[in-house]
DNA sequence: TTAAAACTCGCAACCGATTGCGAAAATGTT
DNA sequence: AACATTTTCGCAATCGGTTGCGAGTTTTAA
């Protein structure tokens, strides 16, 4: 209960007979110390096993070098390599994280929101979550001029910079590489239209259709959150489809893996009688028999650049306001779900 | 980069013509302050858009009611779990979350518990990684009395409370359910031995295996990071044992998933020639082909009693060096992977 | 040798909330 | 009405770093 105080820079000022200012500076590697100096007061502190107290050096400085992190769900390989580069830009700029996730819910990313802003982050990089309908809860961040970064999952019309890939591109390559494969009847599987990245991955796909004199069928579509649960059932639904489907593009490797794991049990062929294509390159797309097609994301880039955006511009180095979007490369790798046309390798890159 | 400036409890008084300390007091329904009183100073706070400054806060008080989190890694359905058990019961007690993971390594787990004692968490909750050997960046948590309580894969020998599940159970009751499937020849193949969780399961396995008179053979158990290279090599090594296996518990499903699929395209089928238990209950032992008999973790229980303890001693209620270990119930879910014996329903509950 | 420039370092005032103690005010008791 | 209690609230010190400014010291230039 009675803890062991501890040591400050008072203490070390007194053990080194100079004055708190100056250990304060030695300390931080202030340009007006003399080295001597410096090197004395680093070894006491080391001896006498002082830590900063980052409290007193934040309500000083008004600042908190860290932080808020918004993510709307942590399964997904995707975001925890997003995570990753977020860490590798932040802590080589000697920044810290506060990570909070808003298990796809508004309601908790406005409960995130509203904590990170009371912790006093310097910044925040968000990733919308599935249901989130207005920006409110990031009013204050504005009102405080605390500079927001989104990625992924971002609202289109709003200003503010936003690291993104190019979903309409990637919707229209993945069902392209459908209608290579021969396939005439595409459905699409999808998360919620309102998001970004998935109205734009329709976008694509419709169009790409229409480049290929194929049909765009709105009944073709099914918009459902993806979950487990959700994607047994798609399957089934994909099965009543007149004409049948010969080829599903999906916005998730989860979904697209349970879609063909219940497609076989119901007695179809992957990708002979239906080909499939998924959306993430998770780990499971390579799991899977046969290995999902689907869209390699670059994860750690897209982490790295939206955190060396913000600090940078929590440097004063750019203007927030000045680059809008980003976009990060992106890929299909094909695998072997869509892959009718097997040549003399028998199998795809 | 003029930043409005924040409203302090002095505007507070100033606007109400009392003194910061009533106003302090009346934020936190202190009892000395009168009803009314309070009434007004809430209402003046929510009118000038007031926000309590943590640091301020943090400094005077010496406390941060903040627990810091250090996990292994985020990549498992499992952990995730934990998390959000400890979520739940941190947010009900009014406790804020740090978080930090360590890849796996050794050297990030030490960062992180410097990084978080630096921060001055209340206590600690943590999952150690893969290689790590002992625990001497938890030693200065040790001198400042700050509670550790470890969970899942912890440190035997050491002091201090663990949450824990009986590997040693669970690695019996897979090993002995592949024996009542009829295999003779069980290989097993898992992580670091040096961590509690492998080397229980090990114990386990070990003494199925003796129970039912089968001859424990080292060759049989392979030892490696569970990463999917492993695996695959795994998969391949297995292959050249002899007698060739007829079953194999792995204790991670990725693992046992990334195994089974090699097996397959090399020929073997699952169940019936090699049948396979992993070990998690993760997403993809679902997703498979077929479905993975696995060992379900009530990872939100664990983590939620984690808290809890940690809190309850932070409050003082229990002390922290009573209570040793707590060990979650955990389960055996049989599913098609293991199934040698189908009988009439041809599948397993 | 002397003046100017460059280094070093200390003083003291913050940052914003908390809290022990004492005083004033309100209420209760004979 | 005079005094004892209880309520209610303010004073002022404190938590531990940070930083503008000025003073003292040393080095460089003339």
């Amino acid at each position: 209960m009675n803890k062991p105080k501890d040591v400050t820079i008072y203490d070390l000022a007194r053990a080194l007979k100079m004055s708190p200012s100056t250990v304060s500076r030695g300390l931080k590697d202030h340009p007006e110390i003399n080295k001597n100096t410096k090197k004395k007061i680093l070894q006491m502190a080391r001896q006498m096993e002082y830590r900063s107290n980052t409290f007193a050096s934040n309500l000083r400085r008004q600042s908190t070098h860290t932080i808020g992190v918004i993510l709307h769900e942590l399964h997904s390989y995707f975001i925890i390599s997003v995570l990753a580069g977020i860490e590798k830009a932040a802590s080589k700029a000697g920044y810290n994280l506060i990570i909070g996730h808003s298990s796809e819910t508004a309601k908790l990313e406005a409960a995130n929101a509203d904590n990170l802003f009371n912790k006093r982050v310097d910044g925040l990089i968000a990733s919308l979550a599935y249901d989130t309908e207005n920006l409110s809860h990031f009013e204050q961040y504005k009102k405080k001029q605390i500079p927001v970064v989104f990625f992924d999952r971002v609202m289109e019309d709003q200003e503010g910079v936003k690291v993104i890939i190019d979903n309409y591109k990637n919707g229209y390559d993945a069902t392209k590489h459908l209608i290579e494969q021969g396939c005439k009847n595409i459905a699409h599987i999808t998360g919620s239209l309102k998001r970004n990245v998935y109205a734009e991955r329709l976008r694509g796909y419709k169009e790409a259709l229409e480049n290929a004199g194929l049909k765009y069928r709105e009944s073709y579509v099914l918009e459902n959150d993806l979950t487990e649960e959700a994607s047994v059932q798609a399957a089934h639904q994909v099965l009543k489809m007149k004409p049948l489907p010969d080829g599903i593009f999906i916005t998730k490797d989860l979904c697209a893996a349970i879609v063909m794991h219940t497609l076989k049990d119901l007695g179809k062929r992957v990708p002979e009688d239906i080909a499939i294509v998924g959306f993430n390159n998770d780990e499971i797309s390579r799991i899977v028999e046969p290995q999902l097609t689907t869209v390699n994301y670059p994860g750690i880039t897209m982490g790295e650049i939206a955190c060396i955006h913000l600090i940078n511009h929590l440097g004063g180095i750019s203007d927030i306001n000045l680059t809008q979007t980003i976009i990060i490369k992106s890929e299909l790798i094909i695998r072997g779900s869509s892959l009718k046309k097997t040549d003399a390798l028998g199998k795809a890159l």
